[in-house]
DNA sequence: TCGAGCACGTCTATTACCTCA
DNA sequence: ACTGAGGTAATAGACGTGCTC
């Protein structure tokens, strides 16, 4: 089941959508520091739970805390709540300008987003554990990538030596092998010249 | 000045749930 | 209808930092 909007996707907590609230005003300065919440989304009808509407305002981890033994105490198994497009987008425009939260920009964002603080909050947690999975995947594949190459280069080298060597078992009085670096690719090179 | 205790934020590993092929 | 894989929201615990006493 795909929610198109956040009271949508409440439903799949099982939460109504009945009630609407008004919102606080936002901070008269936090719109030139956050320039993606200037969005506009979902702002005419930002309806909060039931849940919400009824629960005092606390802080992150007595919010967190607060869901937590209200659905322990009333037995609901954990949901899970599917984040509708509108809202993964602006998180992600938020993410592209800070990849971290502040106090404000959190309660902003789940106030615009008719979120929980603590769901902003999670969704930039895992989102940075993406952002570096994927960058430790593209470290992997380079670091594979170069160690091709250089045993590639191994084995040409490991050759290379053999025919030399094989070549100073044949004419060890008029030949000589000297390891050299290349001026221009700074790399080791060996010669071979003629001793008379 | 140093250390203990606390609050808070972040990271990491893991779980639980949802969607889709 | 069932199932396994993959994606991701949520949880738990460890750790670091700053503040207060």
């Amino acid at each position: 089941m795909i929610m198109d909007t956040a009271c949508e996707a409440n439903l799949v907590l099982g939460l109504s959508c009945a009630s609407t609230v008004e919102f606080e005003p936002l901070p008269p300065n936090w719109s030139a520091a956050e320039p993606s919440l200037t969005l506009g989304l979902f702002e005419s009808a930002n309806p909060k739970t039931e849940t919400e509407a009824r629960k005092p305002e606390l802080g992150d981890k007595e919010s967190c805390r607060a869901i937590s033994d209200e659905v322990e105490e009333e037995g609901i198994a954990r949901k899970k709540l599917r984040l509708t497009k509108e809202q993964s987008s602006l998180l992600e425009d938020s993410f592209r300008e800070h990849s971290t939260l502040n106090p404000r920009l959190k309660q902003a964002l789940a106030r615009k987003l008719n979120l929980r603080p603590r769901q902003v909050e999670v969704w930039f947690q895992n989102r940075r554990a993406r952002t570096k999975l994927k960058q430790t995947e593209v470290e992997c594949e380079l670091l594979r990538r170069c160690c091709e190459t250089l045993s590639t280069e191994n084995r040409k080298l490991q050759r290379e030596l053999q025919e030399l060597k094989s070549l100073k078992f044949m004419q060890p009085l008029y030949t000589a092998t000297a390891l050299t670096v290349c001026p221009s690719c700074k790399r080791m090179i060996t010669s071979t010249r003629l001793l008379k």
